[in-house]
DNA sequence: CATGCTTCTGTGAGCGTTCACAGTAGAGAA
DNA sequence: TTCTCTACTGTGAACGCTCACAGAAGCATG
């Protein structure tokens, strides 16, 4: 072995290193380390085999002083912290992105502001090029850390749309309108027709979207709207058991309801069950996200899957090729019905 | 506004600029942003006052190049991926380090190490250096990872007691043994004396811990040992019921369960519940961990609460002494029995 | 033979910091 | 006065890399 490294760290190989070893300069293992363009295939070879003998690893630091780049991203949440750990959709998206991002060899800060204090030091540390882009995850609208990274002009993609922004950021998001009218299809064909909701924020787009899918289908099919059956939640468990009890009370005769995140539906099944109402029998519930809490449901909830490991894919994509120069885009990505016992 | 950075980023402050500005030179500049020792009240100001002016923030390329040290510290996941989003344990560990080293303005780079190739990466890009030490969560014994990285002398800390490794290596765990003990004596305190158990991995500290716990309480209590009360689960919920299932077959008469996870546990509510079986009046049921899913099961969960954000807390403590140049060292915190509905 | 072109290679400069060192000024002691 | 000590300040020289440039070699073309 050449590399003995053995208890206490001693000195990295350089570049240098590495050029003395394989007989060439500097430059030539540079160029090599940087995509080979202009170097004879024995100087290749020479190069590798002298890396590999050194356990030669470049210093990104020496490197990103130079080109001022970082060959970085940031993965900035803004939501308050409770949501993050509860929602495990943050997890799959996270875990994603990651290993997407470790696909180029680029590495992942995670980032968290939930305060404000928090949000300034942060963008502070963006603006400064700490990192080439941020995949940006917060689902309210107003949030001033998008407008302010997108006017430093630091690459930026959102994960679902953002209300306040312009289009001149890029995001990538699911279908949400398309997956609720999917889901409230689902519940009118199997006879439903006193469909309750439970909606997400209203100020967040998965909360606005899926509500207006809801609204379109049920008017297709030329049902009347009605006020009693809607309520909204915040995406949380308890939110949506306060949401079902509210309906019960409002509309008796629900016989369906979509629920606009399985958390939610959780807390919902949870009420039904309290107030002695059978699912799917007597009531039939329609979840959103497909989240491991959904199979974690009993009875197993009916939802609509959020395409989590293509959104991350494209998120990755997009930042990547906003920081290699190109132009902002908005992906949207189709969902998909998936059933199982709660309707 | 001095610093109009509308868009398109123009070149950023540099320590000279901020010298030139406070009419100083760039070693008191330089003092200044570290510590500030040496430094006359009079040059102070005025560097902090063109520090505000300029907008300068240091560049950690240029610093870290010079010094050696990247001033980051990487969370490492060396766990196959479904684990890491079934798991709500994850997320509050990584959101507590994340926030602990933001206090100490060390950003947290994310690494997942699934499968082979990616961990010789990682391994790799960490001896390397581009991240002063190592926040490792794998609960696996014999993780080779650990092992290198000690031994190329990254500074280290694991969640969890490492069980191959001997003593050198740092690491922060909660109480296993003594809140098994808890849970068990509970249950015992409320007349059960079949209590079975399903363990976790026995590859995993936690699976070892708890399970001596179970075992010394009963022992203390004088109550024979009964291999078919004992069952090996893998932390996943489908293990959890699969567990459950084989208790009730071989002893049929268990009048309580200890459960080495929540999300097992959810796992056993649910085959105790489709064998006909009250919780708690046929069979008492004790997690462990106090995750989300313990509130979201029904019946709640009573659990045992492991203190995550005192572990992560100390898991970082521990990784900038160690980082400092401190020994490596072991911290041990306590758990607490938490009663709810299931028991 | 000169000229141009392409492919390849080496060299110096410089990225923005910190660090070691060499000063300078002022206070107090001899 | 002169010396020493302390508190402070400025100045190269690195750190390890990339980039621009200059030049060499090979080959075809004028």
């Amino acid at each position: 072995m050449t590399m003995s490294n053995t208890g206490g760290r001693r000195r990295p190989p350089t570049i240098h290193d590495v050029a003395r070893e394989a007989g060439v300069s500097r430059g030539t293992v540079s160029r090599v380390l940087n995509g080979g363009h202009y170097v004879s295939p024995a100087a290749q070879e020479a190069v590798n085999a002298a890396i590999r003998k050194t356990g030669y690893v470049v210093n990104r630091h020496a490197r990103s002083l130079i080109t001022g780049r970082s060959d970085s991203v940031g993965f900035l949440l803004t939501e308050p912290q409770e949501r993050f750990f509860e929602d495990p959709n943050f997890n799959v998206l996270l875990r994603g992105c990651t290993q997407a991002l470790a696909a180029h060899d680029v590495p992942l800060l995670l980032m968290l502001a939930g305060t404000e204090d928090e949000r300034r030091r942060i963008t502070r540390y963006i603006t400064a090029g700490h990192v080439d882009g941020v995949l940006l995850v917060s689902s309210h609208s107003g949030d001033p850390v998008a407008e302010e990274l997108r006017e430093a002009g630091v690459p930026l993609v959102a994960c679902g749309k953002p209300i306040g922004l312009g289009s001149k950021v890029s995001y990538v998001a699911a279908d949400d309108r398309d997956g609720a009218r999917d889901m409230v299809r689902h519940l009118l064909s199997l006879g439903r027709r006193r469909i309750g909701v439970v909606t997400g924020p209203l100020d967040t787009p998965g909360g606005v979207e899926r509500l207006a899918g809801y609204r379109e289908v049920l008017a297709e099919a030329g049902i009347a709207a009605d006020e009693r059956l809607v309520v909204s939640g915040d995406y949380s468990r308890a939110s949506g058991e306060a949401g079902a009890e509210r309906l019960l009370a409002q509309a008796p005769d629900m016989d369906a309801v979509f629920v606009a995140s399985d958390l939610m539906a959780q807390g919902v099944l949870a009420a039904l069950h309290r107030a002695g109402k059978r699912v799917p029998e007597d009531i039939a519930v329609g979840g959103f996200d497909d989240s491991p809490a959904a199979t974690a449901a009993t009875p197993a909830l009916t939802t609509i899957r959020q395409p989590w490991d293509r959104i991350s894919n494209e998120m990755v994509r997009v930042l990547l090729a906003q920081i290699g120069g190109e132009d902002p885009a908005a992906v949207i990505l189709p969902t998909e019905l998936v059933k199982r016992d709660s309707t």
